[in-house]
DNA sequence: ACCGCGTGTGGTAACGTTCTCAGAAGTTGC
DNA sequence: GCAACTTCTGAGAACGTTACCACACGCGGT
């Protein structure tokens, strides 16, 4: 009758008493485990039911050795991809009763050990990280070694020796690419995002098995050069930009490739954020897209339809990513160890009016001169 | 020497006996309480070095009854209003050594009452929580009398007793509604994302104190009904357009709206993914903004600026108002029990080019024409 | 009548930490 | 030289659950 001292929390032994049995009958009819008489089953859960019986996760989970809960860590939660993702990973968790940490890591390496550190603290069964690019991956290894399973998202870490779920990249960008080039381009310009530049260099050039092999943004360099030498255009660096993650870092970026002598005709940029940024500064420097500059970016964000103009996108396919990551997880944690792999989902081409043939705006002139 | 049979993992004891010293000891210098002679203290850290010593966060949690955890119910994360006040939780909660359980209800009343479940097993020090539109609230009031501590973001729920963060929606939305009257507008229709259309009746007209004491949607269309009542202009049940919370949803609505025999000339969008469903109807219905119809919308997304035409918005504090609402829960937490309190941060509006005088589109055909 | 078996039940040991208490060792004060 | 105090240490309880073992009971088969 009498709850335990403290603050009126119910627990095992007060259900048991309440219902005149043992914690342990109590504790088999509460978890649904071994064999309880009907009746008893039935009078334990009217007396958890009375005394508002809550089960004590961490009590439960010191003994069975299972949070049900994943950590999850990404560079910025405010990134469509990553709140994509991210819903892709919670609704997969939710419907096989796992629960979700989130950390923000900001690409910063020392935030991501830090996270990783409380998230292995709290005895999570699993993590999903998106490694920040750069900087010592030394933590990373350290907890696949501790047997953790992890998922990686997004970005490879080659060596790490874990699953890993993410785009196609290089095809995807060599797909970008070939679009632009057929529109008629030549002086097409990247914006990477990274904080080096991502210098495509001709010894890599037919380094075998680098496909897939490599991290994100060079991934993406690679497709890029492999379009562009395949239709023997020349590679200049300088049309290799690299800010930081932000909108206003690219937007920075673009201001700068438009004030070379030589400006590029079509820009393409390697996140939705990163686009909204390169958009933004063609509108402040009164550049025309796509009569001027055209525009392509990776990700096809809600707004991309809305945009002025309507935005061409490599659109991932960002939930099932998020989801995929998730389910290899779980898989992974309930079931056992298949050897781990990569899995690159392809991207889709999706072409609204950001694209164009170079110089329309000149025809446009020329028509407005024949009238 | 020999770590524990099980997996590997070093213990607290594990630790004591690599030292040469007691498990009490061992846990005094490695939790850094009580009193350690320095000696045994630097001899049972490099002995904790040694065996890969990580704390085990449940253990901890289940004696000193805290776990530095907070639980975070929102709508959907794929709002933007939702995923930069996460931002703010998150941001804030880290920096008071708490991290962050994340939950979607999808305004579903029932996968919030399971949400609040799961929660409470994982023992969360308090919860932050968008309550879902409409539904039953008790599973809500039930977790404040257990005496959780609760913070609401956005939202209001009368009668529960706990802190809340939000805007001053009726104010702003008064606001918005008079920044479209001053332009000419009368016939001024509201996408409100409810599920049952929200309309303001006549006998709610004067009720005092409704003003900050109601919820969102309900605030916001008070505001709205406000600035139109105070310039004399008629309230229309058919220009107060309830839908889902989607962008597709309001997309249909805003269809609804403009076949109307007497189509509004202004729209005021309750949210940002609501906005988008306007500007996305509206294109496709060929209506130009804000030639044919100006577009008003909450929340200042990242997109607003480049959208076109550039939108007009009502920006919200959304980051400060998620780093506020984590600031009161951790107060409450840590400190104690103030009196629980509504916190209203002021919206901002801003006016890019999506708003202007009706019939500006029939001004510039007159101008063509002159010329 | 005995054994074997499945079902229901209770007692109790874990899980890994912190907390409480008691005592040992060293230090100071008279 | 003894009491009083501080600093350090260790043994063991506690948190709330599940896992493990033992036992009582009823039942059918040899």
């Amino acid at each position: 009758m009498r709850r335990s001292a403290r603050e009126g929390v119910a627990t095992i032994p007060d259900v048991a008493r309440h219902a005149g049995v043992s914690t342990a009958t109590a504790a088999r009819a509460l978890g649904g485990y071994g064999s309880v008489s009907p009746k008893t089953h039935q009078r334990v859960l009217v007396a958890a039911a009375t005394l508002g019986y809550r089960p004590n996760g961490l009590a439960r989970s010191m003994i069975t050795g299972t949070t049900h809960t994943l950590g999850v860590v990404l560079a910025d939660i405010e990134n469509p991809f990553f709140y994509r993702a991210l819903r892709g990973i919670t609704d997969t968790a939710r419907s096989r009763g796992y629960g979700v940490v989130l950390t923000n890591t900001d690409e910063d390496a020392s935030l991501e050990r830090e996270a990783l550190t409380t998230l292995l603290e709290r005895r999570v069964d699993g993590l999903i990280v998106c490694p920040a690019e750069g900087g010592d991956r030394r933590h990373l290894s350290d907890t696949v070694d501790s047997g953790l399973p992890m998922v990686l998202l997004d970005r490879h870490v080659p060596g790490l020796g874990v699953d890993m779920v993410g785009l196609d990249n290089r095809r995807a960008a060599a797909d970008a690419t070939r679009c632009l080039i057929q529109h008629g381009h030549t002086r097409i310009a990247i914006v990477t995002g990274g904080r080096e530049p991502v210098l495509p260099t001709p010894t890599q050039r037919n380094v075998p098995g680098i496909q897939g092999s490599s991290v994100t943004t060079p991934a993406r360099a690679a497709g890029y050069r492999d379009a562009m030498v395949e239709a023997g255009l020349e590679l200049r660096p300088e049309y290799l930009s690299a800010s930081g993650f932000h909108r206003d870092d690219a937007a920075a970026a673009t201001e700068v490739l438009m004030n070379l002598s030589e400006p590029p005709t079509a820009v393409l940029a390697f996140d939705s954020i990163l686009t909204l940024g390169v958009l933004l500064a063609l509108r402040r420097l009164g550049r025309r897209c796509p009569d001027d500059v055209s525009v392509l970016g990776f990700d096809d964000a809600e707004w991309a339809e809305v945009v002025s103009p309507p935005l061409s996108v490599v659109r991932q396919p960002v939930y099932e990513i998020g989801s995929k990551a998730c389910t290899l997880l779980l898989d992974r944690i309930e079931g056992g160890g298949r050897r781990p792999s990569q899995h690159r989902l392809k991207g889709q081409l999706i072409e609204r009016d950001s694209t164009a043939a170079p110089g329309t705006a000149v025809h446009e002139d020329a028509a407005l001169l024949a009238t």
